[in-house]
DNA sequence: TTGTAGGCGTTATCAC
DNA sequence: GTGATAACGCCTACAA
């Protein structure tokens, strides 16, 4: 415990300079000595020091991700996106679950201890951003906008998809519309786009049913069946969902309380995470790219890193797929 | 880009000590020379070196998991439980993924760059660990036997749960066995507890049925493949397959060639991976507790660095679980 | 080929 | 309250 390259030296009888030549190979040293250095730091257990060697060498080795969570459905291909590109570049990586509700930051960003950094979480305020962002640690934000010298910013349009989804219950001739919106800046930018397209197509939005989650599960399945106890409100013949989480949850809600999917009701939802294609209807939905944006953010990255490229802004479209849970009843009929 | 301490002092025209003392809080300095002290740090846009105080402290600040991947349904799971716990603990934690083929450890653990590890990847060598393996860092390892005063090993019974899995073939009554095995200590494991039950149980193992697979979906539906492929093969009553994805992808392998499961081949999996519930057939197969193996190992490692407690070995049972890939047509009968 | 010494950025010790 | 100065463990001129 706590072996330095001294004792090896003193162990071995030379001198520093000629054991770290020796266990770098980044020196002259005789061969009898090398071998006697070998054996001193095998005998005594040496682990040279990971931390002195960065401090003297102003580099840590590795770029950092962090995000909100390392797992679940969203970020499990998220990060395999990143994982593919760096692996391919043999660029070491570190990845770091920054809880929301914790609000810490992990010293690794804070401190400026990677060499470069993807940033996917919300409260990591742009100033900490800015002024740890540089020559020798760009970063790569998603889902916000962001962009200097040293800092890319990816985006996925997420207003112009929720307008596609108003746009899309426009054509399909649905009369009248009701929506389960989410949280934070992909809430805002989400419920801004659907809103606009809801006033461009004049849609029919019941305004007692704009319900609001948090893009997980839970929340969404309890405001869907509280919305529906109330026997004052009636069913609209559409329902957006932020997300496919909050999609699938308010169709087991649903059909608990007696309706059918999409004969009753018709639902769409947002992202197309694996699962959307396998439930029982089939969700219609809007396809992000998540894995695409995970190779899209450690491409750029190692690109500012290995080229000094300047930051850019690059945004990721999408396309909406249509599966089961969405029939209109009065397609083609003029509105 | 590069502002030290020292610079911030200078600017603020104040010694490095009060700068220090101001910037942490951790001694006295007058609200006058702390406010310029402020400024200062604010104007030259400072951001303290993680590395340094690390070097001085001889302290990370977080713990490091190491697994061969962190995506996918068995990692995610595994990565989920080891989040959990540590973030309850407010323990920073950061996950580095060690993939095989690069057989690149990161600098983090080889250099010892964490204040505790959790190491789930087979090509780093027990030596490796041994050495690291300290009071100020201690190491939890899973699936694999290594125990000692600042190492914890914690595994889930592969042996006897390929040893059950015999068991149950046997008491199903069926008459003729397949296998399709995977690689690696998990794969030894796994074969010699099945091994150990069809001798035990006298059951009639198929040499001609014996795959190998590596765990993975694709391989296994290539040896499952070009195994029917081959007209002298009879088809055996029931496979065991030594994980649930070598497990699905044959079934689709047997199906394409018009054999239906169970009704002319019975399928036993292992892992139960979330999906084992949802393919159809649903999966019969071992359930093995990935989420509590991820917060055990967490809980370990924690309790091992706060209370300094010694290295402990702990196993954690399986169980089987029946669906409907596998029905005895012989069920009951004496064998 | 070998060794001495200075510096990486920080905190801790100890005088003032 | 304040400020030199010595660690922390390593690398690397530079000198021998």
């Amino acid at each position: 415990m706590g072996v330095t390259i001294k004792d090896v030296a003193r162990e071995a009888g030379v001198s520093v300079t000629s054991t770290s030549y020796a266990l770098n190979n980044s020196g002259p040293v005789s061969e009898e000595k090398k071998q006697r250095i070998y054996d001193a730091a095998k005998k005594l257990g040496y682990v040279p020091s990971g931390v002195a060697k960065s401090l003297q060498s102003k580099k840590m080795g590795f770029v950092g991700y962090f995000a909100y969570s390392l797992s679940g459905p969203m970020f499990g291909e998220l990060i395999k996106g990143v994982e593919d590109v760096f692996n391919c570049y043999s660029q070491d990586m570190v990845a770091c679950c920054c809880s929301p509700h914790i609000r810490k930051v992990t010293r690794l960003l804070k401190e400026k201890m990677v060499d470069g950094a993807i940033v996917f979480v919300e409260h990591i305020e742009d100033e900490l951003l800015t002024r740890i962002a540089s020559e020798d640690c760009p970063i790569v934000v998603m889902d916000r906008d962001l962009t200097g010298d040293y800092i890319s910013s990816i985006l996925i349009d997420n207003q112009g998809s929720a307008y596609e989804v108003g746009r899309y219950i426009s054509r399909q001739g649905f009369q009248s519309v009701g929506c389960i919106m989410g949280n934070g800046y992909d809430g805002e930018q989400r419920e801004k786009g659907f809103m606009d397209a809801v006033s461009d197509y004049r849609l029919n939005l019941q305004k007692d049913c704009i319900l609001r989650g948090d893009f997980q599960a839970e929340i969404a399945y309890e405001v869907m069946k509280q919305w529906l106890m109330d026997k004052n409100h009636v069913l609209p013949e559409v329902i957006f969902a932020a997300s496919d989480e909050m999609a699938i949850s308010a169709i087991q809600a649903l059909e608990e309380c007696g309706y059918k999917v999409p004969q009753d009701v018709s639902i769409i939802g947002m992202d197309d995470i694996p699962m959307a294609a396998m439930t029982k209807p089939a969700l219609t939905t809007i396809h992000r790219p998540i894995y695409e944006l995970g190779r899209l953010a450690a491409t750029t990255l190692y690109d500012m890193m290995q080229n000094h490229t300047k930051g850019s802004r690059q945004i990721l479209s999408t396309y909406l797929v249509e599966r089961e849970s969405c029939v209109s009843r009065h397609k083609g009929e003029p509105i």
